[in-house]
DNA sequence: GTCTATACCTAGATAGAC
DNA sequence: GTCTATCTAGGTATAGAC
């Protein structure tokens, strides 16, 4: 009995976490929050269901865990395109298109995070990283108006107005089975670029890329 | 023993459903979904939890029903002003206008409606309201277009985005207890309605009104 | 450390008295 | 028709064997 566990130990400890949490996502993806039992998170990850609790203390603990994980890869994703090159209206589309893509990509997950409904606790994770996307987007308007891009507004109801606004438009496709093959989500993509252009104020379609 | 119940009797069951259903919205209102148990809301009525069950079949249904006649409140109010005086630029800056103050006069109830987790039922019932404002939004978009007052776009598309923008500017205001008091309000009426105008691709602000 | 079996708790729903 | 008291189900969390 060691005081202290192996690193061999911690590895596969960590190793189980992980997995458990991969499988957990995929169950949200697949059946939405309400139906992700302790029960079917465990049997997903090839566990009993009361070895959830040598992972995590609750399965809101959990649930929190798997949405933090999910959505931080996304905004992750987001910041990286918002902060990348070209000029800010640019930027701003790219992140757009690159957002809507991913996901109509994992519709599931996409709308698990997005809105489907869930539990008090992490109807206030989805609060927070909406204000996350909220701020990737504020900055990149001020860039634009500061460069002249952009009219004069307030950065803040714009960010907002956008992330509500490009959520909502996805929900509908990601609600529908086959949230739309082929064309159809280019299409969808060039109308949110083209929204996004308009609600922000610019002037001329600067990338009127896929 | 009547076979029919007698005009009295349905006018007394229908001022009690009535009764029920008011309060129940009251208390949503209030504590939010989550919180609204079966109890709380029969106290709040006077009467007891079992009596619940005369009125409403289960939870779920009485939930659904305050949910429908809040949010179709709303819907109707928004209607009237889109299909109301003035050119489709000028109607559809006056309903986000309308439905956002109204919003943020009644916040606990704005927030339940529009953002608060809620059961599945409920998230089906407020896909399907979101659904009657795009079309609502879409129909003057397309007026707007047919006019020459706005360019070329997808009307569902910009819709869904109006839709989403308003709901997540307001989210916000709504969350926070004193959701901004005198000039605040002014001033995200002013940002919402600039918005509006710019996602819609409105070249000149119609009506810079109240 | 992981499983099996079970305890427990919450909240919705019901039965029967008045 | 309404109340009180109770039942029940479902799912989280735990105890103890292996």
């Amino acid at each position: 009995m060691a005081y202290r566990k192996t690193p061999a130990e911690l590895e596969r400890l960590e190793a189980a976490r992980e997995r458990l949490v991969d499988q957990a996502t995929q169950v949200v993806a697949e059946v939405g929050w309400a139906n992700a039992s302790v029960t079917a998170v465990a049997a997903a990850a090839g566990i009993a269901a009361g070895s959830v609790y040598q992972h995590f203390p609750s399965k809101a603990a959990l649930a929190v865990e798997v949405f933090r994980r999910a959505s931080g890869r996304e905004a992750e994703v987001l910041s990286e395109v918002l902060h990348g090159d070209g000029d800010p209206v640019e930027r701003l589309t790219d992140g757009v298109r690159v957002f809507a893509r991913r996901a109509l990509e994992r519709p599931g997950l996409a709308y698990a995070l997005l809105a489907a409904p869930a539990e008090p606790a992490l109807g206030a994770e989805r609060l927070e990283f909406r204000r996350r996307y909220h701020e990737l987007f504020a900055e990149v308007v001020r860039e634009g108006t500061a460069a002249g891009l952009l009219p004069p507004q307030d950065a803040r109801v714009t960010a907002a107005a956008l992330t509500g606004a490009v959520g909502e438009v996805l929900v509908d496709p990601l609600g529908t089975p086959a949230g739309g093959s082929d064309g159809a989500v280019a299409d969808l993509l060039a109308e949110l670029t083209a929204m996004t252009l308009r609600c922000t104020g610019a002037q001329h379609p600067t990338t009127p890329g896929v």
